[in-house]
DNA sequence: TTATAATTGCAAATGGTTCGCATTTGTATA
DNA sequence: TATACAAATGCGAACCATTTGCAATTATAA
């Protein structure tokens, strides 16, 4: 069972988001939709550099694409922002190693938490949503370990 | 039934884990121990201002405490990190306000989620620990929408 | 081809957090 | 109670991811 990226028409994705089509965001959607983990500004900026366009400009496609629903923001480790492209059925999660910070994607959840949280809170009637990310060791870092 | 806010004795605590009796730090667990609410740096610098303490020297105290395990830091809004104090049995979770970002936190959890999520993990055979956050609007805000 | 708004580059600003270093302070010990 | 040393602090500067202002460029609709 291959692994299955899922195909992504990154100019028919920002003209449905009223986006121009320009070089660095067209390359930015392909990355993301190519990339199976989130990544950082750093890394996007490294695998757009035939583009080379400002770290500023990153931030900003970056930002609009959060805003529009196209992209998900997360923050793992508080220093830095990673990014992955909304996927289809895309309720994701991750976890983490808490010693390289490899960050991996996974489609797990829990049926009816938001709900269930809700009954626990005094403030809140209603979640919307809840993130939700997992921290251990990955097999590089426990074999590196021993 | 009135909420009991636990008892810590700052003293004792501190010199546990061997730090010194400091006026900023004993004040420091005793705002954390009575706030029924996460806080940021700033609010606890407010909080403590009759010590006089520069930010640095919060945040250096507040450092030592998370990594001796005596504080909790989370980090919601990724612009700042609230801390609270580690309290007995202490599987706590959060839920914030998505209007005006009020951090509640609630002792509920989902019974062996870090196992579960652990079988849908390629790298990661075992799980330590997981954040969990909880997004929704708060009554007061559903309130004032209206 | 033109007009217009979106996008970009560049440089500077922002803001939370950390660091270097000299000074002060808590505490163990004599 | 005095002494000594590591811990803790204040102050200022440094850091670093991210944002912003503004003028110049570019994609796209007319």
């Amino acid at each position: 069972m291959k692994k299955q990226m899922q195909m992504i028409d990154a100019g028919a994705l920002l003209a449905e988001h009223e986006f121009k089509k320009t070089p660095l965001r067209l390359l930015l959607l392909e990355v993301l939709a190519l990339s199976a983990i989130p990544l950082s500004v750093a890394k996007l900026a490294r695998k757009t550099k035939k583009v080379g366009a400002d770290t500023a400009t990153i931030y900003r496609a970056l930002n609009a694409f959060v805003e529009a629903g196209m992209v998900h923001a997360l923050t793992v480790d508080k220093t830095k922002t990673l990014y992955e492209i909304t996927r289809a059925k895309s309720h994701v999660h991750h976890i983490v190693c808490d010693t390289c910070q490899t960050v991996e994607s996974i489609p797990f959840c829990v049926k009816s938490i938001d709900r269930q949280a809700a009954e626990y809170s005094k403030q809140f009637k209603k979640v919307h949503s809840h993130q939700l990310a997992f921290v251990g060791t990955c097999r590089k870092c426990l074999r590196a370990v021993r």
